[in-house]
DNA sequence: GAGTAAACTGCGAACGATTTGCAGTAAGTG
DNA sequence: CACTTACTGCAAATCGTTCGCAGTTTACTC
Protein backbone atom coordinates (compact mmCIF):
# COMPACT_ATOMS: atom_id res chain seq x y z
CA UNK A 1 0.00 0.00 0.00
CA UNK A 2 1.34 3.38 -1.08
CA UNK A 3 1.18 6.30 1.08
CA UNK A 4 -0.52 8.01 -0.71
CA UNK A 5 -3.48 5.18 -0.41
CA UNK A 6 -3.09 4.79 3.90
CA UNK A 7 -3.54 8.70 3.67
CA UNK A 8 -6.41 8.17 1.83
CA UNK A 9 -8.01 4.90 3.46
CA UNK A 10 -7.69 7.15 6.92
CA UNK A 11 -9.23 10.13 5.30
CA UNK A 12 -6.09 12.41 5.24
CA UNK A 13 -5.27 14.49 2.35
CA UNK A 14 -2.31 13.69 0.29
CA UNK A 15 -0.40 16.89 -0.16
CA UNK A 16 3.04 17.71 -1.92
CA UNK A 17 4.77 18.23 1.84
CA UNK A 18 3.32 14.96 2.90
CA UNK A 19 4.40 12.71 -0.69
CA UNK A 20 7.69 14.74 -0.24
CA UNK A 21 8.59 14.02 3.70
CA UNK A 22 7.31 10.31 3.26
CA UNK A 23 9.85 10.10 0.16
CA UNK A 24 12.47 11.18 1.62
CA UNK A 25 12.45 8.63 4.55
CA UNK A 26 11.51 6.04 2.36
CA UNK A 27 14.84 6.36 0.10
CA UNK A 28 17.12 7.10 2.96
CA UNK A 29 15.99 4.14 4.87
CA UNK A 30 18.35 5.77 8.09
CA UNK A 31 18.22 7.80 10.79
CA UNK A 32 17.68 11.48 9.54
CA UNK A 33 17.16 15.01 11.75
CA UNK A 34 14.18 16.98 11.07
CA UNK A 35 17.20 19.36 9.30
CA UNK A 36 18.06 16.53 7.04
CA UNK A 37 14.90 15.93 6.03
CA UNK A 38 13.96 19.54 5.31
CA UNK A 39 17.35 19.82 3.20
CA UNK A 40 16.18 16.66 1.25
CA UNK A 41 12.37 18.02 0.87
CA UNK A 42 14.08 21.43 0.02
CA UNK A 43 16.10 19.50 -2.87
CA UNK A 44 12.53 18.35 -4.85
CA UNK A 45 10.90 21.99 -3.55
CA UNK A 46 11.95 24.73 -2.07
CA UNK A 47 8.97 26.22 -1.34
CA UNK A 48 7.83 23.71 1.29
CA UNK A 49 8.02 25.12 4.36
CA UNK A 50 9.80 23.46 7.97
CA UNK A 51 6.27 23.52 9.95
CA UNK A 52 4.79 21.20 7.18
CA UNK A 53 7.31 18.97 7.64
CA UNK A 54 7.18 18.86 11.42
CA UNK A 55 3.53 18.31 10.96
CA UNK A 56 4.06 15.44 8.69
CA UNK A 57 6.00 13.49 10.71
CA UNK A 58 3.99 14.07 13.85
CA UNK A 59 1.38 12.90 11.62
CA UNK A 60 3.13 9.43 10.64
CA UNK A 61 4.13 8.92 13.99
CA UNK A 62 0.64 9.00 15.50
CA UNK A 63 -0.07 6.45 11.84
CA UNK A 64 3.21 4.63 12.93
CA UNK A 65 4.16 5.37 9.59
CA UNK A 66 7.85 6.29 11.44
CA UNK A 67 9.25 5.82 14.37
CA UNK A 68 11.05 8.67 15.95
CA UNK A 69 13.81 8.78 18.10
CA UNK A 70 16.09 11.04 20.09
CA UNK A 71 19.59 10.76 19.70
CA UNK A 72 22.01 13.05 21.80
CA UNK A 73 20.13 16.82 20.86
CA UNK A 74 17.78 16.49 18.39
CA UNK A 75 15.63 13.91 17.24
CA UNK A 76 15.53 11.66 14.10
CA UNK A 77 13.18 9.67 12.42
CA UNK A 78 13.39 6.83 10.41
CA UNK A 79 10.71 4.03 8.75
CA UNK A 80 8.99 2.88 11.49
CA UNK A 81 10.35 -1.13 11.74
CA UNK A 82 9.93 -4.52 13.86
CA UNK A 83 11.62 -3.29 17.63
CA UNK A 84 13.56 -6.67 17.84
CA UNK A 85 16.84 -4.66 15.93
CA UNK A 86 19.56 -3.04 17.50
CA UNK A 87 19.88 0.49 16.91
CA UNK A 88 24.13 0.76 16.46
CA UNK A 89 24.91 4.78 17.07
CA UNK A 90 28.41 5.51 16.00
CA UNK A 91 30.38 8.30 18.26
CA UNK A 92 32.49 9.40 15.45
CA UNK A 93 29.86 10.08 12.58
CA UNK A 94 26.57 9.95 14.45
CA UNK A 95 25.28 7.07 12.03
CA UNK A 96 23.20 4.56 12.57
CA UNK A 97 23.00 0.98 11.64
CA UNK A 98 20.61 -1.36 11.95
CA UNK A 99 21.41 -4.88 13.37
CA UNK A 100 18.71 -7.78 13.46
CA UNK A 101 19.24 -9.55 16.80
CA UNK A 102 16.52 -11.95 17.64
CA UNK A 103 18.10 -12.51 20.98
CA UNK A 104 16.57 -9.55 21.54
CA UNK A 105 12.92 -10.94 22.14
CA UNK A 106 14.43 -13.58 24.30
CA UNK A 107 15.21 -9.99 26.40
CA UNK A 108 11.95 -9.54 26.32
CA UNK A 109 10.55 -12.34 27.44
CA UNK A 110 12.73 -12.78 29.68
CA UNK A 111 11.71 -9.51 31.84
CA UNK A 112 7.82 -10.37 31.50
CA UNK A 113 8.63 -13.50 33.15
CA UNK A 114 10.74 -12.20 35.84
CA UNK A 115 9.13 -9.14 36.27
CA UNK A 116 6.18 -7.88 36.92
CA UNK A 117 6.23 -5.43 34.37
CA UNK A 118 4.47 -6.21 31.43
CA UNK A 119 6.48 -4.72 28.65
CA UNK A 120 5.03 -3.38 25.11
CA UNK A 121 8.13 -2.40 22.96
CA UNK A 122 11.88 -2.92 23.20
CA UNK A 123 14.90 -0.09 22.60
CA UNK A 124 17.85 -1.47 22.47
CA UNK A 125 20.83 0.78 21.34
CA UNK A 126 24.59 0.20 21.05
CA UNK A 127 27.20 3.86 20.76
CA UNK A 128 30.49 2.73 19.54
CA UNK A 129 32.21 2.99 16.71
CA UNK A 130 31.41 1.76 12.99
CA UNK A 131 34.02 -0.42 10.78
CA UNK A 132 34.38 2.81 8.65
CA UNK A 133 34.96 5.39 11.31
CA UNK A 134 37.62 2.79 12.97
CA UNK A 135 39.48 1.89 9.74
CA UNK A 136 39.50 5.44 8.47
CA UNK A 137 41.90 6.16 11.39
CA UNK B 1 34.77 8.60 48.59
CA UNK B 2 32.28 11.41 49.00
CA UNK B 3 31.63 13.66 46.48
CA UNK B 4 33.25 16.40 48.04
CA UNK B 5 36.51 13.95 47.68
CA UNK B 6 36.01 13.33 44.27
CA UNK B 7 35.58 16.78 43.02
CA UNK B 8 38.54 18.13 45.21
CA UNK B 9 40.56 15.16 44.03
CA UNK B 10 39.88 16.65 40.33
CA UNK B 11 41.25 20.27 41.24
CA UNK B 12 37.43 21.14 41.11
CA UNK B 13 35.30 23.63 44.00
CA UNK B 14 33.31 22.46 46.24
CA UNK B 15 30.41 24.64 46.24
CA UNK B 16 26.69 24.64 48.00
CA UNK B 17 25.53 23.73 44.32
CA UNK B 18 27.30 21.05 43.51
CA UNK B 19 26.80 19.65 46.84
CA UNK B 20 23.06 20.19 46.84
CA UNK B 21 22.73 18.72 42.99
CA UNK B 22 24.55 15.51 43.98
CA UNK B 23 22.65 15.14 47.39
CA UNK B 24 18.96 14.88 45.54
CA UNK B 25 20.48 12.63 42.99
CA UNK B 26 21.78 10.70 45.54
CA UNK B 27 18.74 10.78 47.92
CA UNK B 28 16.47 9.99 44.70
CA UNK B 29 18.16 7.42 43.04
CA UNK B 30 16.20 7.50 40.22
CA UNK B 31 15.37 9.44 37.32
CA UNK B 32 14.79 13.17 37.41
CA UNK B 33 14.63 15.46 35.29
CA UNK B 34 16.24 19.24 35.79
CA UNK B 35 13.14 20.88 37.38
CA UNK B 36 12.86 18.10 39.73
CA UNK B 37 16.23 18.69 40.47
CA UNK B 38 16.07 22.36 40.99
CA UNK B 39 12.83 21.84 42.64
CA UNK B 40 14.35 19.90 45.31
CA UNK B 41 17.57 21.39 45.45
CA UNK B 42 15.45 24.51 46.09
CA UNK B 43 13.72 23.19 49.22
CA UNK B 44 17.24 22.99 50.78
CA UNK B 45 18.56 26.47 48.93
CA UNK B 46 16.12 28.88 47.23
CA UNK B 47 18.77 30.95 45.88
CA UNK B 48 20.49 28.34 43.91
CA UNK B 49 19.82 29.12 40.17
CA UNK B 50 19.12 26.91 37.94
CA UNK B 51 22.31 27.44 35.51
CA UNK B 52 23.97 26.27 38.50
CA UNK B 53 22.05 23.40 38.56
CA UNK B 54 22.76 22.49 34.46
CA UNK B 55 26.59 23.38 35.50
CA UNK B 56 26.61 21.14 38.07
CA UNK B 57 25.05 18.09 36.35
CA UNK B 58 27.10 18.83 32.96
CA UNK B 59 30.45 18.29 35.17
CA UNK B 60 29.22 15.27 37.07
CA UNK B 61 28.42 14.01 33.34
CA UNK B 62 31.63 14.76 32.49
CA UNK B 63 33.34 13.39 35.65
CA UNK B 64 31.05 10.10 34.99
CA UNK B 65 29.11 10.47 38.43
CA UNK B 66 25.44 10.34 36.60
CA UNK B 67 24.08 9.48 33.77
CA UNK B 68 21.72 11.43 31.72
CA UNK B 69 18.86 10.32 29.53
CA UNK B 70 16.62 11.48 27.30
CA UNK B 71 12.89 10.83 28.38
CA UNK B 72 10.36 11.62 25.58
CA UNK B 73 10.84 15.60 25.65
CA UNK B 74 13.25 16.10 28.41
CA UNK B 75 16.78 15.09 30.03
CA UNK B 76 16.18 13.16 33.08
CA UNK B 77 19.65 12.66 35.03
CA UNK B 78 20.47 9.66 37.73
CA UNK B 79 23.34 8.46 39.27
CA UNK B 80 25.63 6.58 37.33
CA UNK B 81 25.38 2.70 37.21
CA UNK B 82 26.54 0.06 35.31
CA UNK B 83 25.19 -0.10 31.53
CA UNK B 84 24.17 -4.00 32.20
CA UNK B 85 21.20 -3.02 33.16
CA UNK B 86 17.62 -2.71 31.89
CA UNK B 87 15.43 0.32 32.02
CA UNK B 88 11.86 -0.44 32.60
CA UNK B 89 9.85 2.79 31.92
CA UNK B 90 6.32 2.86 32.73
CA UNK B 91 4.11 4.08 29.71
CA UNK B 92 1.76 5.27 32.80
CA UNK B 93 3.42 7.16 35.53
CA UNK B 94 6.50 7.81 33.78
CA UNK B 95 8.68 6.21 36.05
CA UNK B 96 11.99 3.84 35.46
CA UNK B 97 12.77 1.30 37.37
CA UNK B 98 16.26 -1.01 36.65
CA UNK B 99 16.19 -4.13 36.29
CA UNK B 100 19.71 -5.98 36.25
CA UNK B 101 19.77 -8.70 33.55
CA UNK B 102 23.39 -10.01 32.80
CA UNK B 103 22.22 -11.15 29.24
CA UNK B 104 23.22 -7.71 28.40
CA UNK B 105 26.63 -8.42 28.39
CA UNK B 106 25.79 -11.03 26.06
CA UNK B 107 24.32 -9.04 23.74
CA UNK B 108 26.81 -6.71 23.66
CA UNK B 109 29.44 -9.29 23.26
CA UNK B 110 27.62 -10.99 20.12
CA UNK B 111 27.03 -7.23 18.61
CA UNK B 112 31.02 -7.53 18.63
CA UNK B 113 31.86 -11.08 17.59
CA UNK B 114 28.97 -10.53 14.23
CA UNK B 115 29.50 -6.95 13.33
CA UNK B 116 32.70 -5.09 12.94
CA UNK B 117 31.15 -2.34 14.82
CA UNK B 118 32.89 -1.83 18.14
CA UNK B 119 31.09 -1.12 21.09
CA UNK B 120 30.94 0.92 24.04
CA UNK B 121 28.08 1.33 25.67
CA UNK B 122 24.62 -0.46 25.29
CA UNK B 123 21.52 1.16 26.70
CA UNK B 124 18.04 -1.19 26.77
CA UNK B 125 15.27 0.32 27.53
CA UNK B 126 11.75 -1.44 28.00
CA UNK B 127 8.34 0.11 27.48
CA UNK B 128 4.93 -0.75 29.39
CA UNK B 129 3.15 -0.98 32.39
CA UNK B 130 4.27 -1.40 35.54
CA UNK B 131 3.28 -3.42 38.34
CA UNK B 132 1.43 -0.84 40.27
CA UNK B 133 -0.49 0.59 37.45
CA UNK B 134 -1.09 -2.27 36.01
CA UNK B 135 -2.95 -3.34 39.38
CA UNK B 136 -4.42 -0.18 40.31
CA UNK B 137 -6.63 -0.73 37.22
C1' DG C 1 42.19 35.76 60.26
C1' DA C 2 43.52 38.84 56.08
C1' DG C 3 44.80 38.87 51.31
C1' DT C 4 44.83 36.94 46.73
C1' DA C 5 43.81 34.66 42.16
C1' DA C 6 40.89 32.04 39.92
C1' DA C 7 36.83 29.26 39.86
C1' DC C 8 32.06 29.52 40.39
C1' DT C 9 27.56 31.72 40.78
C1' DG C 10 23.27 34.49 39.79
C1' DC C 11 21.19 37.09 36.57
C1' DG C 12 19.17 38.01 32.37
C1' DA C 13 19.62 37.70 27.72
C1' DA C 14 20.39 34.47 23.88
C1' DC C 15 19.68 30.14 21.59
C1' DG C 16 17.62 26.69 18.66
C1' DA C 17 14.57 23.04 17.76
C1' DT C 18 9.82 22.54 17.67
C1' DT C 19 4.93 24.48 17.98
C1' DT C 20 1.18 27.34 17.13
C1' DG C 21 -2.34 31.03 15.35
C1' DC C 22 -3.97 32.79 11.49
C1' DA C 23 -5.11 34.10 6.86
C1' DG C 24 -4.65 32.19 2.45
C1' DT C 25 -4.30 27.95 -0.67
C1' DA C 26 -5.44 23.67 -2.67
C1' DA C 27 -7.39 18.71 -2.13
C1' DG C 28 -11.38 16.20 -2.57
C1' DT C 29 -16.34 15.88 -3.80
C1' DG C 30 -20.44 16.50 -6.68
C1' DC D 1 -16.52 24.54 -12.18
C1' DA D 2 -17.98 25.52 -7.36
C1' DC D 3 -17.71 24.61 -2.65
C1' DT D 4 -16.07 23.03 1.85
C1' DT D 5 -12.51 22.56 4.95
C1' DA D 6 -8.08 20.28 5.64
C1' DC D 7 -3.63 21.77 4.96
C1' DT D 8 0.05 25.12 4.20
C1' DG D 9 3.35 29.12 4.68
C1' DC D 10 4.61 32.62 7.50
C1' DA D 11 6.00 34.75 11.54
C1' DA D 12 5.65 34.91 16.25
C1' DA D 13 5.68 32.19 20.47
C1' DT D 14 7.44 28.51 23.42
C1' DC D 15 10.48 26.30 26.46
C1' DG D 16 14.35 23.64 28.06
C1' DT D 17 19.00 24.65 28.07
C1' DT D 18 23.27 27.58 27.41
C1' DC D 19 26.08 31.70 27.70
C1' DG D 20 28.40 36.37 28.91
C1' DC D 21 29.43 39.05 32.43
C1' DA D 22 29.97 41.32 36.85
C1' DG D 23 30.04 40.07 41.47
C1' DT D 24 30.85 36.34 45.01
C1' DT D 25 33.20 32.22 47.04
C1' DT D 26 36.55 28.94 47.37
C1' DA D 27 41.03 27.32 48.41
C1' DC D 28 45.51 28.64 49.40
C1' DT D 29 49.32 31.32 51.55
C1' DC D 30 51.13 34.09 54.97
Amino acid sequence: MSIDEVLRAQDFRVTRARTLVWQVLDEAQSHLSAADILQRVHDHDESINSSSVYRALSLFSELELVRETRQGELSTWEPAHDDAVIHLRCELCDTTIHFDAPTVNNLRKQVGNITNFTPTSIDVRISGVCQSCSSAT
